[in-house]
DNA sequence: CATGAATGAGATTTCATTCAT
DNA sequence: AATGAATGAAATCTCATTCAT
């Protein structure tokens, strides 16, 4: 039990030491000796918990998409109606973007690289699913318009990254107010 | 004269070899040493023309930007009443990507990483100016929402990366419909 | 422990290298790849032990000073009269130099070069502290000229790297004789 | 005419420039690059009056070698009594150095290293005939020790390398009664 | 005569990964 | 289970030299 524990300590040890490199200088910067050090291991022993440094990049984009994913759905109840659900998923996403930062700031940097394999990104879509669904409710109810489900995320969810980076930079700090106009945004994008 | 256009042909060549590399692999996939078999000169000789690595991608990153936003702007004309000329912009913008796959997906990739310095970057977004300066006529109109411009920047032009980088994976094949309902959610999302 | 033996092997072997390259063509001609070939080791290896290049020759300096300043003082006693304290040093100087050759030609090539750090340099000079005390006893007694260590050093010591030179270059073969001629010329440059 | 003279001004300025930068660096920092840009010329033309690097470095020292030989024995008068002249030479060395210091620097650099081939380094030797020839006549006359030249230039003109490049630290700077007392101890050294 | 452009070879250093212990 | 030592391969960048003009 101690010894498991030891365990999942030293896995969840190396997937911080190698979220905060990549953050900082990208997945260049982020060799296996400086993740060793930073977690407090050898090198070697990074190889005891993931394959390859691929590996270790993808299971860390799993990791911290399910911790968004959990965070986003955690308030959500399916007897909601469609817009009170959005608006809480909506919220909650924005406020797991601004409490973890550098798990926000790791996942907008996934987005558009090749740094992950395609089969886990395709993996870390599936966390998507209730909203997806919810989605298709809203459609169906005449209150969301009638369109792929990938432009609805494009337009509504996607822009999250966009401020976070904004916030990150100190351009465009995200206060409350700027969250809830923001949020506003969002739903005109795809309500009918 | 001759020799000036050779220089010229070896910068783009070296240009479009990086443009490639990195869209394939990353920026670490990108060795100067590929970079120079692909543009097929020496190594050395890239150092004729870019100072280091970082610069040959700032360099590539504005050329691109650049490229993209004359495209962008190629038919505003300042007469056009808000919509028309955000809608004649927005178009313009996702012909571009659509005509320029490569480039579009480097520029969506340049969007959260740390690969860019962020001087380069600050440079890149002056080539915006002109879409913020419609986007101050349409606020004092009413027309469009008064929030801050990088809000509307991020509901209604970031989202088309995204789209981007689903029609290169074939997620979301992007038609002439589809972007006209891409378009009207863009519309939606900012406008009053 | 057989490990530890090991590592002090490797970087014994890293020295000598160095040392031999550094002698037969300059520091320019002492690349790392020649070294880690000499020494059977990889490239990367040398890292494991020197940071760098500089780090590299700075250790070997200081190595080598170290020995020279070892066998220099090895027969010194405190209560020998001072003449006879400056002999046993001056020959024991010379009988080093003529033992090591290789040593003596880099301390040599080390004098006047930028090869070394100006710090590590500072570093070197301490292990003649012994020498410097005996000629501020030496001038107290009123038996030496009571002048800067540095010109003392200078006309006494500095020329045995001369020396070695002509012998290396078989210009002047250094036999007993010569030595003791020019430890007598040493002698009468700082005597009163 | 003109011409000559252009062509003779710009094998200075290449010969100064790389005085200058092997000063600074060491022979490894003196790339041909660098050297044409400080001379004001193009890579190229430094092989219009150099066959190569080793080469240009050869004729730099003999350059510098032959204005010290004739800086040394300006004053130098055959009639004049043995001591006298040697210091006279002795003098004029020193004020030499002194006043061409970068000069002074490069010749103590080029006296252990392998950077000068080993025939110009013969070469070079010959500008001192005079002064082995007054050592001679000294030897004769019974006022100077019967030993090799060698010594005797290992003792008394060797040492001032080792002053200057203290004076260039600022370890011990040079003033006119340091030179003089520096004599006296050169004197002593050879003298019966 | 003079050059700017070009380069192959090689410099230093880093990295992901392995393996004996 | 865990490691520190070790490394081959490759990365970025520099250099002495050449050659068409």
């Amino acid at each position: 039990m101690a010894q498991l524990q030891k365990s999942i300590d030293k896995r969840t040890a190396l997937l911080k030491a190698t979220l905060s490199l990549v953050n900082n200088g990208g997945i260049q910067s982020a060799s296996m000796a400086k993740v060793a050090k930073i977690a407090n291991v050898s090198p070697a022993t990074i190889y005891l918990f993931f394959e390859s440094k691929q590996d270790l990049v993808n299971q860390l984009y799993l990791d911290v998409k399910g911790s968004f994913a959990q965070a986003a759905f955690s308030q959500y109840e399916s007897d909601d109606e469609v817009k009170k659900s959005f608006e809480k998923v909506w919220i909650a996403m924005a406020a797991f973007k601004l409490e973890n930062k550098e798990e926000a700031s790791f996942l907008s940097q996934c987005d558009n690289t090749p740094m992950i394999d395609e089969e886990t990104r395709q993996e870390g879509l599936k966390y998507l699913t209730s909203l997806f669904d919810l989605w298709s409710k809203g459609i169906k109810e005449g209150i969301i318009k009638d369109i792929s489900p990938y432009l609805l995320y494009a337009f509504s969810i996607y822009p999250m990254a966009f401020l976070m980076n904004l916030d990150n930079r100190s351009l465009c700090p995200l206060g409350e107010n700027v969250i809830n106009e923001a949020f506003q945004v969002a739903w005109d994008s795809i309500r009918v």
